[in-house]
DNA sequence: CATGAATGAGAATTCATTCAT
DNA sequence: CATGAATGAATTCTCATTCAT
C-alpha cells in the first residue's frame, strides 16, 4: 500500500486529479466522496485535511483548469506568425486541451444554475482572462488587414462557440478527421462563413 | 384539486415538465426525486407508477425536446423567404427554445460520460434529425448563391456552435442585447466569419 | 495497517449478534435494517461500514453459525464415554443450541429458494462439516457393536432430522418435557426405531 | 360453516396458486402483491377483491395445504395392506407431496415468531389433523406386532423428523437416489433406527 | 369483477461530513 | 498527515393498501 511520494504536496495534486477526471465524467453532482476517495488513493477523511468540502474541491479543480487555459491560450495568442497563423494556434490549443478532456469549466456553467456566487465569479474571470488576449489578437489582425474589424465581444463569442462544438461534434462521432483537418476547417469558418463573398453575378 | 384532463395523462406530463425544469438546471444528478414530486404536485410513489425509475424520466424529457426542437426547427427551415431568411429564421428559433425552455439536450452529452448507450442514441438521433432539415436549407442556399459550397456537416456543427455560444452567453452576461441583435449578429458572423473578404489592397 | 483481528471489532459483533435473533425470529426477509440498527445499538450507516450489504449481514452469521455448531458437536462427539454415550452428547448438543440459540441454518436452506450460490455452499459446507465428526462416531459405534452398519450419510440425515424436529416440536408446544426426556426420548428413537425387534411369537 | 368459495372461482385461485409458489420460494415477507399480481396475471387492486390482505392470503394458501397433506395421509394410512405398508404408503405420500414443492407449513413455523395467533392455531390444527390417522396406524401396528408400543406423539415427531429432513436433504443434494429408495431408507431407519439388536454377544 | 391511478410509510443504501486516535 | 469508525440526513425505489371508475 505505499504509495510513491512525488514532489509538491502530493496528495493534494491527487485529489484535485482523481476530481477533476470525475468532474469530467459526472459533472458536480454526478460522483461522491467515497468514489473520490478511491480515485485518488486517500482515504475520505484524509481529503478533508486537504479541503474544508466538496465544493472547495470543485472550485479547487476549475480554478486550476482556467489558469492552466488562460496560459496556454496566451502563448498560442504569442506564438510567431501573423493574425491568422497565432489564431490557428489558438484554436488549435482550445482543441487539444478540450481534446484531452482537461477543459471542464463551460459546462459548469448549467449545473449550479447562477445561484453560486463563486463559481459564477469564476466563470466570468475565466471570460475576462480570456478575453484580453484575444481581443488583442483580433485588434493586430485587424491592423495586419487580416480580419474585418468586428465587436471583439462578439467574436470571443463566436470563436469559442465554433471550437466548442467541433469538440462536442468529435465526443459524439469519434476521431473521425485527424485533428488538423478540424483545426483548418475551424478556422475557415472563423474566418469566411458560410456566405458566398464572391462578386455578385 | 386539479382538475382531470381526460385526454392525455396529466400526471405523467406534469412529471416531464416538473423534470425538465430541475435538469435544466441541474443537469441529471442534482436534482431528487424527492423534489421532483414536490415540483410536479405528485406522491414519489405514483411517479414510479408511471416511469420505471430516474433515468426513464430523464431520457423521457429529452425525448421530448427533441421532438419539439427537431419540429420547430423544420418549421423555421420552411418558412418563407430566401435561404439567408430562413436561416435567420433557424437561428431565431434555436436562441427562442433556448431562452424559454433551456434545451438541455446537448448538455446532456457530457454528463453521462458516453457510458449510457440510450443517452449516446438519443442524441445522435437529435444530430440527424436537424441535420436534414439544416443541410436542404443549405442546399438551397447554395443555389440561390447566397452561401458558398461548404460541407454541411461542418456547417452544421458550425452553425450550432454559434448558437449555443450565443445563449450560454446570455446565461452569463444576462439580456444584455435584445434577441434580435443577437441573432443578427450570429447570423453576420455565420455567414461572413471574421476575416476580411474586400479586394486586398 | 489496521490489524485485521474479527474478535476484536466489537460494533461488527453487535451488529452480526443483532442479526442472528433477528434472523431466528423472521427468517431473511422480515427484518429491516431499521430495526437491526435499533437492536444493534448502532446508526444504519455505520452498519454499512462494516457490511457491504444486507446479504452480507446474512450469510456472515449463518457463517458464525456454522462455526459454533460444528465445534461444538465435535466436542461432543469426542467426549467421553462409550458411542451411546456420545451419540446422547451429540444430540444434547444439538438441542441446547437450538433452545439457546435457535440455530437458524437449515431453516435457510428454503428461504433463497436455491437460486443463491453462497448460502447453497454455505449450506454444503455445514452439512460436510458436520457429516465427519458424526461418522466417525457411527463408526466406532459399530466397531463397539452399539450400533448396526448403515449408510453413514442416511444415519446424519435421520439423526438430524429427528434431532431438528423434536426442536421444532418444543416451539410450538412449548417446554412440556425436559431436556432429558426430550434427549432420551430422541435417543431411543434413534436407535431403537418404532419397529418391534423382540422374537416373534 | 359457510361454504361459498373453493370451487370455481378461477381468479381466486389463480392469486393461491401464485402465491404459493412465491411462499415456497420466499416464505412470508420474501414476495410482494406485485409479484403476486404479475404470477397470477390479475391486477393489485383486484387481489383485493378476494383477500382482505396480505396476511389473509397466506393463511389461505396454508389452510389449503393442510386440507391437501391431511387427506392424502388419511388416504394413505387407510390404504391396504399391513401397517408397515401403510406406513411406507405415509412416507411416500409425505415425500411426493414435499417433491412437489406443495408443503409449506412446517416452514411457516419459525416466521412468523409465535406472535401470530392464527398461524399457530393452524399449525396446531395441522399438527392435530395428521396426529389422528399416524396414532391409528401406529395403534394397528402395535396390535398387528409390527411396532413396539411407543408414545404416539414422540413417534410422530420422529417420523415427520426424518421425513422432513431426507426431503430437504434432496433439495440441497438433488435426486442423488430414486423416490423408492429414499422412502425405504427412510422406513427402515424408522423401523429399526440405528442400533444393534442382535443378540448381545 | 376488474383495474389504473394514487399514496404514506418504509425499504435498502449512500451522502457529505466529523472525530478520536 | 492520515485514517477507521461513526452518523443524521438524504438518496432511489418498493411496500401494502385504497379508491374512483
Amino acid at each position: 500500500m505505499a504509495v510513491q511520494n512525488s514532489l509538491d504536496i502530493p496528495s493534494r495534486d491527487a485529489v484535485l486529479d482523481a476530481a477533476r477526471s470525475l468532474i469530467v465524467d459526472h459533472g458536480y453532482a454526478g460522483w461522491s466522496m467515497r468514489e473520490l476517495a478511491n480515485k485518488s488513493g486517500l482515504a475520505k477523511a484524509t481529503i478533508y485535511h486537504h479541503f474544508t468540502d466538496k465544493k472547495d474541491i470543485y472550485l479547487s479543480v476549475l480554478e486550476r483548469e482556467v489558469v492552466l487555459v488562460r496560459d496556454r491560450t496566451i502563448a498560442a495568442a504569442n506564438s510567431p506568425g501573423n493574425a491568422v497563423d497565432r489564431l490557428r494556434a489558438v484554436i488549435r490549443t482550445f482543441y487539444d486541451l478540450q481534446a484531452e478532456r482537461h477543459v471542464v469549466i463551460l459546462s459548469a456553467l448549467r449545473e449550479m444554475s447562477g445561484s453560486e456566487a463563486q463559481l459564477c465569479s469564476l466563470l466570468r474571470r475565466y471570460r475576462n482572462e480570456l478575453l484580453a488576449p484575444i481581443r488583442q489578437l483580433l485588434e493586430s489582425g485587424v491592423r495586419e488587414k487580416l480580419f474585418r474589424p468586428v465587436n471583439d465581444e462578439m467574436a470571443l463569442v463566436t470563436i469559442f462557440g465554433i471550437m466548442h462544438s467541433f469538440v462536442t461534434h468529435r465526443l459524439l462521432i469519434g476521431d473521425a478527421y485527424p485533428a488538423e483537418d478540424i483545426v483548418e476547417h475551424t478556422l475557415q469558418m472563423l474566418l469566411n462563413g458560410i456566405g458566398n463573398h464572391s462578386p455578385a453575378d
